[in-house]
DNA sequence: GTCTATACTACGATAGAC
DNA sequence: GTCTATCGTAGTATAGAC
């Protein structure tokens, strides 16, 4: 069969991607990873090498770089800041293990913190400069650019530990545009924002 | 010397905590917490019995349950969620590391979630009971009362990462009483609190 | 491309000397 | 209370058969 390699290798890298979401890199063994595969232990070092390479693989198949390289151009804070909260919200719902992996490297020191960075500072930055470009022109009112950005990026990614919580809740889980208008409601009162 | 054992006992103790912190429980061994503690690796089982009974023995020492249960007294939501946001912000400050040892927990599904839950459920119900009758009473103004939840408690947390994100800061670090009231006003203006 | 068998290392834990 | 020495297990990785 033709897609018979691409096929393993894919079912490795999606193993892999839900063992490492769910215990972490160091608990998740290779053996694991191609158990859930259905997989033999020694097509790891076959196609990719190694267990960290397969970690680094991940992000290169599944971290949505060209969806989030649009969101590049805008220049306008409102309307910027609101399409970053509903592409949040929409990966987070549509690849919650890709945001803790994400989440666990940034925790933890890890020897792959660089490539974390590497990674994720670009869209950061960029709502970094949103924020400040909203406050100098008196759309937004906060103290702290700093602050403010990790209060929001909290405010953004914590939900998705929402599970853990799940026993203390009585309301039911809200749909997707209702969480998104939740969220986006919650940040843009904090920032101040006047409509 | 009459403080010999507790000493060492409370050597081990720390270096677990700082190294689960820094790099997670799995990818911390035994022999690197009793090589940072400056023990014989012995030592854990004679005290402890074993690596994850270290783990437990770390909350029991130092989760200041004590501080804690003077809150659940409280029962106006204003003072309430400024409190424990003073609080919160306190012990990120004093304990980083203990907040990284329950966020990881609380972010991958480990074998030791339901005493996690145990720990930390008290207060957040208490919280979530304020946010509630706040609302109720007119004082908040706010939509899901479990989403809202999920994202003070993320705007509280995530702040902690800032080590992560400081390459892209140009802010000095603000002291802990500024950011108290960054924090608190934050997230009174997302609760939409009116004074 | 996929398997078995195995090399090598590190892990957690403990028995027993001091 | 602290040490050395060692056990059994499980980790990653790979050589070589098919």
């Amino acid at each position: 069969m033709v897609h018979q390699e691409s096929d393993m290798k894919m079912k490795i890298l999606l193993a892999a991607k839900k063992l490492f979401a769910q215990h972490g890199y160091d608990a998740t063994s290779v053996r694991q990873i191609c158990e859930e595969a259905g997989a033999n232990v020694a097509l790891v070092s076959y196609y990719f090498g190694g267990k960290e390479s397969v970690f680094h693989e991940i992000f290169k198949q599944f971290f949505p770089a060209i969806k989030l390289t649009e969101f590049y151009e805008v220049e306008d804070p409102l309307a910027g800041i609101q399409q970053v909260i509903r592409e949040v919200v929409k990966i987070r719902n549509e690849d919650p293990q890709l945001i803790s992996l994400i989440q666990m490297e940034i925790i933890t020191i890890t020897p792959r913190v660089d490539k974390m960075r590497e990674l994720v500072f670009p869209l950061w930055k960029k709502v970094r400069d949103l924020l400040d470009k909203g406050r100098q022109e008196g759309l937004y009112e906060f103290e702290g650019l700093d602050s403010t950005l990790m209060f929001v990026l909290g405010a953004m990614f914590f939900y998705k530990q929402r599970e853990f919580f799940e026993p203390m809740f009585t309301e039911e889980r809200p749909d997707m545009e209702t969480l998104i208008g939740q969220t986006t409601a919650f940040i843009m009162r904090a920032l101040g924002y006047h409509k």
